[in-house]
DNA sequence: TGCACCATGTAATTTGTTACATGATTCG
DNA sequence: CGAATCATGTAACAAATTACATGGTGCA
């Protein structure tokens, strides 16, 4: 039962509503946590009912009425009480990895197919964290911003997930090397950076 | 449903009882996939039903009879055909980085002893993984292992956990580094390398 | 006219977690 | 004598996924 603290830390960047919690949830949260639309809609009503977060209605013209969600005093204190207890090991599953664990006996260029298919998604994430740290640090130097911004927790989290998409994209293209090298050998492999 | 594929990937480096597998679950597959005990006992049962693995019994004389599974053609083509269907996103999800990301809103020493406790697991895992890798290329380097090794898929999986736990403990002692300027400031700091 | 976006859910099913259960052996 | 290791599960509960449901707006 840790999601509720991560829509807590999503909620204090400000208001959001469902929607575009949802949204932060495939952008820079997805980092380092993964919950679907029906989760966080439950999980906010759970929050509310609990205290943790306060909702106001939002009446709109073209679109239908939203329901915006801030983080309260009891809900800042759960935060709190969530930090000073013992996290629990990271928690990774991925698809890729397991095919690759099995790299020796299945088939080479269906794996190379999806070691470049997510080698692709790296390098669009590397470029759109590189965009949103750009962007929360504005014309400040990372050093001076990380020094005396006022919100850095989403930078640094950010900045994690940055690093971790290129180990992703290097690694993908250190396999795919070996992997071309092993089979087809002297082909003049197409260059991975084209796609 | 993608548990049994990293079974079945993990059953791949040779016959496994459950409870073989579940000391693997805890070493190199956690590097891309965490399942319990249980959940492993249970999918080899249905493994098995399924004709995907077959199970033979092993009396010993000190030790409970045990049931070491190996993998079928059947199981073979099946993990084929995942290979060859496309690959979830990965899927992360990490108590720290949601505590820095309310880096804040919380309370800072607790912070940067939760970042420090976790810089240690990852030092304690890269050395883990460096022996691994080491034991698996035996007397080749690693260029060569990787030219014409039998078995590349773990060691690739293994590389990967090792870049993971770099980035980690770098990120980590980064954060501490900036939550020590930002808060005490001027303080002789501890070196986060003695613990 | 069809698709994507905004906006929020319910219900059924599948997974995953926690607690419980058993019992011998080996090491300090 | 107590703790860790080997060895395998069942049962109850919590969480996550999938499918289903609704309906207006804006764009090509």
């Amino acid at each position: 039962m840790a999601l509720r603290h991560a829509v807590l830390a999503a909620l204090l960047d400000g208001e959001l509503s469902g929607y575009q919690l949802t949204k932060a949830f495939d952008l820079g949260m997805a980092n380092f946590w993964h919950a679907q639309p029906q989760q966080l809609y439950a999980e906010l009503n759970r929050l509310e009912k609990d205290g943790f977060i306060a909702g106001r209605d939002v009446v709109q013209e073209t679109r239908p009425t939203k329901r915006l969600f801030h983080v309260t005093e009891a809900g800042l204190a759960e935060l709190e009480r969530f930090t000073a207890a013992s996290a629990k090991p990271s928690f990774i599953r991925d698809d890729l990895l397991v095919k690759v664990q099995a790299a020796d006996h299945v088939d080479t260029a269906t794996l190379i197919a999806q070691l470049a298919e997510r080698a692709a998604v790296a390098r669009a994430r590397i470029d759109l964290f590189t965009d949103l740290l750009r962007t929360m640090r504005g014309e400040r130097t990372e050093e001076d911003f990380l020094r005396h911004g006022a919100r850095i927790g989403p930078y640094l989290t950010c900045a994690r997930g940055l690093a971790f998409e290129e180990g992703n994209r290097d690694w993908c293209e250190q396999a795919i090397g070996i992997l071309r090298v092993r089979s087809g050998a002297g082909l003049p492999a197409a260059d991975p950076q084209s796609g």
